[in-house]
DNA sequence: TTGAAAGCGCTACCAT
DNA sequence: ATGGTAGCGCTTTCAA
């Protein structure tokens, strides 16, 4: 390993010279300068973060905690995230939570012990306390906070944008699916359709569920037309569980959209891959994780907007599971 | 911030005895490790691991390096390397490449600078150039290797498998999506394909393809049906395609599996919201980056087998888009 | 404009 | 069994 001392030594000057030049901070000769470049050139020197990150207290790593990546509508999250991030320099510490509070704490722990920046968290499950004791800046994503600043879509409208639509376009007989009851943008989709529902010249029912999975869908899907076997309208509590009732009433050999129509939430890439395609309202999950970080770093830099919150518009994307009228 | 001196002066003790206590290394007295113990418990106290790591030049941090988290194939590996590593205290810093060398080279420094303590890379482009110049543990993942310790599927066994059914099941004219030619996976499973087909009774083209994307998948679609219209079996490069294909098959009228039959490859989870749900030879992608963990866990603790290569088996899922008979 | 040296929080060696 | 302390690689005073 190549250090600074090195650098200093091949360079004929002191390691603060080297920092200097390294940092860009206080005076250095021309001449100097260049000498120190053509050392660090010369050695292929590249600073060790560990120790820069000890004594300022603070490293070029942001943690980010998410629910599972393996649920398609994640990945899009985290790699806005990065994409944004490492424009400025700053590189991913990774957790998956599974919406465990245990899994959740310890990651929190591994961010504070290796010197985070900053941490983004699109978790559902953790009551607010562990936020607070720790001083490190936190936007919440995929998430509304009083007491943080977020970024988040319009729940509360994609719900009622989901919900119009199947009404707008002929529904009678709709079926809410509503999402697992611990996240909260679930439950803001549900409260959405169901204002929207509840004023609407239609008959509707209620399907709770419990998971996003793709294990569970297909199970959501058989209770579905278990429980409501002549709905003609389904909101779906996501794209996975949407795709899956498509799946489930071709099965049983609905013609969608003309029996039934179907509309999804988030739009994910593979819903436009379903056949029919599935209608959705969709979440802009790549520039919500990229306006989180763009936010997080606006905090770490102390520059405006802090303790914003961003709220993200949500878009009917009409496909072919809803009918054209 | 609590540090190691806080948790001296709390329990009447040296920093010495209870980095010893911390440790579990060298003698300490019960009375005193109780001490210890308690101030830890009372202050609270967790050990920064950035001084730790820049004594002992090496963290609990592994670097993983993946194409693209948002193709659905990764973040099923990503999740059993993260499962897997975390079960031994590492965690996890993640860079995506997009096939990009400068990126991968970035990610890299940043690795060394974070003192990672062993790399995990499922990259195609990169040539071993750098790996070699840096000591560091590398498993490669979902790729194949002379130089370095591998897991990886079996594509050629894939390939034959996926070309085998086809034909078995009556396939005459069958159509062979090749992936993306920088990528080796892809290839073998072009190679092991051809192998089956130039041995067996029937007709075969090629469609040359040059991504895996959602964006492009589509249009990999339009062009197989341009250019082979009456093909009665189609190869997909992947799953992704394959359900572009199924999808565009639809469109054109076709009846699956009786006109048309198509297999994938992979079994990413959507593959079976798919409708008709699609055929496919299955990768472990989640045992695959367990595997891969493993594997770099007992290089870094130089325990048996290291060096080695994991080649895992593949696996046909029939599903619906190929025939019963 | 430059260098010497303290110190970031921790581990491990050497004493006792 | 316990404590003192050097040193990991870097940044930042303070002096010169």
């Amino acid at each position: 390993m190549v250090t600074i001392k090195d650098v200093a030594r091949e360079a004929g000057v002191s390691v603060a010279t080297v920092s200097r030049v390294l940092n860009d901070t206080g005076y250095v000769g021309a001449d100097t300068r260049k000498k120190v470049m053509d050392a660090i050139a010369e050695l292929n020197y590249s600073p060790n973060e560990v120790a820069r990150s000890l004594y300022k207290r603070e490293s070029r790593l942001i943690g980010l905690l998410l629910p599972d990546i393996t649920n398609p509508f994640f990945p899009q999250l985290a790699r806005g995230v990065e994409d944004e991030l490492s424009r400025s320099g700053f590189r991913l510490l990774l957790g998956n939570s599974d919406e465990n509070v245990q899994k959740e704490l310890d990651y929190i722990q591994t961010f504070v012990q290796n010197n985070v920046v900053g941490i983004i968290s699109a978790t559902n499950h953790l009551d607010y306390q562990i936020y607070n004791e720790m001083k490190l800046p936190l936007v919440l994503l995929d998430r509304t906070s009083e007491d943080y600043p977020a970024v988040y879509a319009d729940g509360r409208e994609g719900g009622r944008l989901a919900a119009k639509t199947l009404i707008d376009k002929g529904a009678k007989r709709i079926t809410l699916v509503k999402g697992p009851a611990h996240i909260k943008p679930a439950q803001d989709r549900y409260k959405g359709a169901i204002e929207e529902l509840s004023q609407a010249d239609v008959d509707f029912s209620v399907l709770s569920t419990t998971s996003y999975s793709f294990e569970e869908a297909q199970g959501w899907a058989e209770e579905l037309f278990g429980n409501f076997p002549d709905t003609d309208g389904v909101i779906a509590s996501n794209d996975i569980v949407g795709i899956a009732i498509i799946h489930e009433a071709l099965k049983l050999g609905k013609r969608i959209p003309e029996d039934l129509q179907i509309i999804g939430y988030d739009d994910i890439p593979q819903s436009k891959l379903s056949y029919p395609t599935l209608s959705t309202i969709r979440q802009p999950a790549y520039e919500m994780g990229r306006e989180a970080a763009r936010l997080l770093i606006n905090i770490i830099k102390k520059e405006k907007g802090i303790d914003q919150t961003i709220e993200m518009p949500v878009e009917l994307i009409e496909r072919n599971t809803t009918r054209k009228e």
